[in-house]
DNA sequence: CCATTTTATATTGATATCAATTCTTTTAGT
DNA sequence: ACTAAAAGAATTGATATCAATATAAAATGG
């Protein structure tokens, strides 16, 4: 008498979505991306993630948190997470602003560049092998491509909704 | 004596990397969609990870671990940790495998079941949306481009390296 | 049948990710 | 200046991710 009447989803709608989820497809690439360059990149001591965000920090005028948040697309808590193994291994310095005392500017230290440098022509070759690897073409048309999605949800927050509260509602509740 | 040599990689490095990194667009693409479908799929008591992840599970026979965690491209530790929140909620169950008591078959409730229910027509409304955002074509081949990816990488181990340890070395050191 | 190896999964520890919240500082409005 | 609102980050708590390792059971080779 339970009688949870066990929606049963069709196996075919199982295929559909499994072959057609731009974000799963998206995951599973960014997964097996991640960990091709993190492999690589061990022996320097960097993550993918670690790298990307120190290249970005390699600038003439240390940025503000937000604008590289912004950048990789990430939460600003998730930026704030990320710098402090980077601060502890003394490659990147985060300094208040003293132009506004709330903000914060992100550098890369000596040692962080030199990190990075050791880094740089690991990115190099495995960048150029996965190049090689992808057909003719793919690489390039590919980079767009995800750079359109990301771009898409980026900035332009869509008008009748203007400076809404930081998300809607409660969190999943999953009764 | 301390001559760290402050490599200076020059800016326009930085910009050519920012750029051409698939890796780095893939990881800002994957963060947006994330945040994309975990927003639309909220209601539903469900993340996007947990929504592919319950979908993979929706066959006629439960799967043991790890081709699911191949299909997903992700690692079977982070599978194991991944059923936890869904066990806890009653929507997956994890079975000792009577033929093979190392394994788990993976099967979802009918609570599951009825769970993906709820949030299939979300995630179809959310996809569909995308679908439309993007320029005409987009999608199908930004699907294809990603799977090109995420299948370099997964099953087929090279030749003259079979069977390899989990992983080559120690992990990163830091300095 | 027993020892060794291999296979399937779990555990631990570290980082990554984000929602909700809090704290501080600045900016706006008066 | 004073107050209220907004902006920038940090903290907390939960899940995600993976390397290293551990455990158990099956397969394999005498």
């Amino acid at each position: 008498m339970a009688m949870s009447n066990s929606v049963e989803i069709p196996f075919s709608t199982t295929l559909l979505v499994r072959d057609t989820c731009l974000c799963l497809h998206a995951q599973r690439a960014a997964r097996a991306l991640a960990r091709l360059f993190d492999d690589a990149l061990r022996p320097a001591g960097l993550t993918n993630g670690q790298f990307s965000l120190m290249m970005s920090l390699n600038r003439p005028e240390p940025p503000p948190m937000g604008p590289v948040a912004a950048l990789l697309a990430m939460d600003q808590t998730t930026l704030t997470a990320a710098l402090k193994p980077l601060q502890r291994k003394g490659w990147v310095s985060v300094m208040e602003n003293p132009k506004d005392r709330r903000g914060r500017l992100l550098a890369l230290t000596g040692e962080g560049k030199a990190a990075l440098g050791r880094a740089l022509p690991i990115w190099k070759d495995t960048h150029a092998a996965l190049d090689k690897k992808l057909p003719d073409g793919s690489s390039a048309r590919l980079r767009q491509d995800l750079q359109k999605v990301s771009g898409m949800m980026d900035g332009t927050p869509k008008p009748a909704e203007a400076s809404r509260p930081r998300r809607q509602s409660g969190r999943a509740t999953g009764d």
